[in-house]
DNA sequence: CCGTTGACCCTTC
DNA sequence: AGAAGGGCCAACG
């Protein structure tokens, strides 16, 4: 849909806004649906400098590691994943099993 | 307009 | 299986 073409960041808030409890997403899989698979940097770049609000403690890497740039480190980020009800072990989560499939992803 | 940077990903040793 | 290096894309100065 392109009623107004929306810049790269608006499409990756929406997608981690759009983040079920209990489900986690990959950097490289936002990017993917945000328009360019090789971006997965710039999502990291927009979820340190981008809207604090969102949750982008579902976020994680494609090999279910945590982020090293959220604030408290892997042991902060692993402590608010545990408070959304996701089982964290060794500050590693089974991205294999609660990773987010969208369903209608245009 | 060009160069640098980044909460990553992929290939190879 | 784990560790290291290079690369891609987009935003900021």
């Amino acid at each position: 849909m392109q009623p107004n073409d929306p810049d790269f960041r608006d499409r990756v808030y929406a997608i981690v806004a759009s983040i079920p409890k209990g489900r986690l997403m990959t950097y490289g899989q936002i990017a993917a649906l945000a328009g360019s698979p090789r971006a997965a940097r710039i999502v990291g770049g927009v979820a340190h400098f981008g809207d604090p609000s969102l949750p982008w403690q579902r976020v994680v890497k494609k090999d279910g590691s945590l982020a090293e740039g959220y604030p408290g480190g892997t042991e902060g980020h692993a402590a608010a994943l545990e408070a959304e009800g996701v089982s964290v072990t060794d500050y590693r989560v089974d991205i294999a099993r609660l990773v987010w499939l969208p369903n209608g992803v245009e």
